[in-house]
DNA sequence: GCCAACGTTGGC
DNA sequence: GCCAACGTTGGC
């Protein structure tokens, strides 16, 4: 049981919005090779955390693989391979109390994420000691 | 709004 | 295959 973290701009696709979905829903629009390998290995029912970033700049609650990497449907290009792929996703639960960036980086338990380390990387892995760690701090 | 970090593109 | 130029992301 692997864990994940997943990023967007509340501008374009917001935490309230994945809730309102109320179901799976297609996490379109990723365009690079890393985040789709991410994604790639990702197994159904497996959580993430879902981070809000430019805006918030928190992460703001658990969502679930509801389906397997599947080829994006937002990349069709006629004639052309679609490279691109993402899995579906389904909000699972806020965090009682958002766990901001900040604090995630003088927080030495966590200094080692990808999010710290890596910020431009829209799909990143989660180690399962850092998934306690911030549960925790967001009230869980 | 600025800029650092990163990824991609394209000339050689 | 290297690397400079460029575009994008995202924190500040």
């Amino acid at each position: 049981m692997a864990f994940w973290l997943f990023k967007s701009e509340p501008d374009t696709w917001s935490w309230d919005q994945q809730v309102a979905k109320g179901g799976p829903e297609e996490w379109h629009g990723v365009r690079n090779y890393q985040a789709r390998n991410n994604m790639r290995q990702m197994k159904l029912g497996e959580l993430g955390f879902y981070y809000h970033s430019n805006i918030g700049k928190e992460i703001v609650g658990i969502v679930r693989v509801a389906a397997l990497a599947h080829p994006d449907s937002t990349a069709f290009i006629p004639g052309e391979k679609i490279v691109w792929e993402c899995v579906d996703i389904e909000a699972v639960e806020p965090l009682k109390m958002p766990v901001p960036l900040d604090v995630i980086k003088v927080t030495p338990a966590l200094k080692d994420m990808v999010l710290v380390n890596n910020s431009r990387l829209s799909v990143q892995p989660v180690s399962d000691a850092e998934w306690a760690h911030i549960r925790k701090m967001g009230g869980l």
